[in-house]
RNA sequence: GGAGGGGUACCCAAGCGGUCAACGGGAUCAGACUGUAAAUCUGACGGCUCAGCCUUCGGAGGUUCGAAUCCUCCCCCCUCCA
C-alpha cells in the first residue's frame, strides 16, 4: 500500500479515472486529493444477494484502488431498507430480511469483498445504526429538504409518473435515506453504477443542506456478460462469479470475444493502463490473442484463488481444449441396469450428461459423444453390466459411470 | 364503469382451419476449422421404449374428418376514455 504522499494528486486522478463513467466534479476529487488526508471513499450495497461476480467487482476495485491510494474504504450496507422491504413493482418485490439474515448477508459480504479489499482500511457499516433511532418527526424534516419536482428529474421516477404508473410516497424516501447515509458519514466520494447517479446527487445536496462539504460522485459503468452486449448478470448465466472454482473461471473468461476481453482488462485487470495498451499493440503486431487471454485469466484468478490454483487451471485448459485429453477429475458414479445393460441414451441422462434421452439422441447423431475418448455412432448401443468407462459429451462434459 | 389490443417453445416474435413440434432473430448446445470454450461456417434446439410414437401454442369446454388458427366461458396483461 502507498503512502498518500508518495503520489501526487494529479497523478492519482488520473489513476482512478481509469474505467470511470463519470466523476461530478472532477476538480473537486482534484481538491480533496489535495488535502493530503485519507479520504472517506463511500459505497452502499443491497444486503440481499451477496453472490458476487466479476459484475460487481468493477465498482469493488475502484474502492481498492482508493485503498491503495491511502484512502478509506465505508463500506455500507443497507440494512435499513433492507428490512423495510420494498413492496414497489410486480416483478422486484424485496424479500423483508431479519436482523438474522442480514447480518449472515454481511458476512458473506465480507468473506468475497476481502479478496479484493484490504480488511484493515476497510469499514463495514449498517445504515440503520443511524436511520432505526430516527424519529418520525426527523424523518419528516429529512423529507421536507428535498421538493417533488427534484425527485421527478430523475429518469425512472418521471418515466412512470408520465405513464401514469404508480410512485409509491416511500419510494420518494429511498434516494433521500441513501443521501443522508452520506451527511452521517461525512464521506468525501461516493461510488456506485451508472443507474445510481441520482441518488447519489441528492446526497451531494443533503450534505450541502446539512452544513458540509458536498461529497464527489462517480458512477462506474455496467460490466458486460460473457456473450458481450447484455450487462453481466446471474439471470442470464453470463457471468463468472468470484467463488467459482478456477476451471471455471478460466474456462468461462476464455470463452469471452477478444474484442471484449479489452474491456475487462480495462474494468477488471489491476495492470497500468499503459501496459494494457502494450499488449493491445502487441496484438495488432501479430501475437496471438488467446496468451493475452491467458494473462487475463491468470491475474484474476489468482486474486479469487492464488496463483498456482491459476496456473493449474491453464495447464488443464490446454491439455483439455488444445490436446483435447480427458480431464483427471471428473464426476464418477454407479448406476444400476435391469436387464443386463443400459441403452446409451439412458446411462448419458441418468448420469446426468444430458438433460433428456432425446438430448442424448441428437447429441450422437451429431458425434458428441465419446466412450473412453472413442466416438460412438450407434445411437441403439446398451453398455453392459459391470463395465466402467468414461463418458464425454461434447468437449466440456465428462463423467466415469460403473454400470452395477 | 365504458371502448379497443394482446397472451405462441428459454427470451423476442411470426402463423390465424389441414403440408405446424409450429417462419425468423437472440440465447444455448454440438460439429468443422482454428489462434481459445475468440471469430467464421454448418447443424441441432418439447418429450419418449426414437427410421416410430406421445404431449404442446394463457385455462376449461365446444364446432369440425381435422384447430395454435372458428365458437363459448374463465384467468391475466396493455392502451385509450370516465
Amino acid at each position: 500500500m502507498k503512502n498518500i504522499d508518495q503520489i501526487t494528486p494529479n497523478n492519482a486522478l488520473q489513476l482512478l479515472k481509469r474505467g470511470a463513467e463519470e466523476i461530478l466534479l472532477e476538480e473537486e476529487l482534484m481538491a480533496k486529493l489535495k488535502l493530503g488526508r485519507p479520504l472517506r471513499i463511500k459505497a452502499g450495497f443491497d444486503p440481499t444477494a451477496p453472490d458476487l461476480h466479476l459484475g460487481h467487482t468493477v465498482l469493488i476495485n475502484k474502492l481498492r484502488q482508493f485503498q491503495d491510494l491511502g484512502h478509506d474504504i465505508l463500506f455500507l450496507i443497507g440494512d435499513f431498507t433492507g428490512m423495510i422491504g420494498d413492496p414497489t413493482g410486480k416483478s422486484t418485490t424485496r424479500p423483508t430480511l431479519t436482523r438474522e439474515e442480514v447480518h449472515e448477508n454481511a458476512r458473506t459480504y465480507q468473506k468475497q469483498i476481502f479478496k479484493i479489499l484490504n480488511a484493515d482500511r476497510t469499514k463495514i457499516v449498517f445504515n440503520s445504526e443511524w436511520m432505526s433511532p430516527m424519529t418520525a418527526a426527523e424523518l419528516i424534516q429529512l423529507a421536507a429538504r428535498q421538493t417533488v419536482a427534484r425527485m421527478l428529474e430523475r429518469d425512472d421516477f418521471s418515466k412512470r409518473y408520465n405513464g401514469n404508473q404508480p410512485i409509491a410516497i416511500h419510494e420518494f424516501l429511498y434516494p433521500l435515506i441513501q443521501g443522508y447515509d452520506s451527511v452521517a458519514l461525512k464521506s468525501d466520494v461516493e461510488l456506485g453504477g451508472t443507474d445510481q447517479k441520482f441518488n447519489l446527487l441528492v446526497g451531494r445536496e443533503l450534505q450541502k443542506q446539512f452544513g458540509q462539504a458536498s461529497q464527489v460522485v462517480m458512477t462506474l459503468p455496467i460490466l458486460e456478460g460473457l456473450g458481450g452486449g447484455q450487462k453481466m448478470s446471474k439471470s442470464l448465466n453470463n457471468y463468472v462469479g468470484i467463488d467459482e472454482p478456477p476451471g471455471e473461471m478460466f474456462g468461462k473468461l476464455m470463452s469471452i470475444s477478444d474484442d471484449l476481453m479489452w474491456r475487462y482488462f480495462e474494468l477488471l485487470s489491476f495492470r497500468p493502463m499503459g501496459e494494457v495498451q502494450k499488449l493491445q499493440q502487441q496484438v495488432n503486431e501479430g501475437r496471438n490473442p488467446r496468451d493475452v487471454k491467458f494473462e487475463l485469466c491468470l491475474e484474476l484468478i489468482a486474486r479469487f484463488h492464488d496463483s498456482r490454483a491459476a496456473e493449474q487451471a491453464q495447464q488443464e485448459f490446454v491439455a483439455r481444449f488444445q490436446q483435447g485429453e480427458i480431464p483427471e477429475e471428473m464426476p464418477e458414479l454407479e448406476l444400476s441396469t435391469v436387464k443386463g445393460g443400459l441403452p446409451i441414451a439412458n446411462l448419458l441422462k441418468e448420469a446426468g450428461l444430458v438433460a433428456s434421452t432425446s438430448e442424448a439422441f441428437r447429441m450422437i447423431k451429431q458425434g458428441a459423444v465419446k466412450i473412453d475418448g472413442e466416438r460412438i455412432e450407434d445411437k441403439n448401443l446398451s453398455v453392459n453390466t459391470g463395465a466402467q468407462h468414461v463418458y464425454q459429451v461434447g468437449k466440456r462434459r465428462f463423467a466415469r459411470v460403473l454400470l452395477k
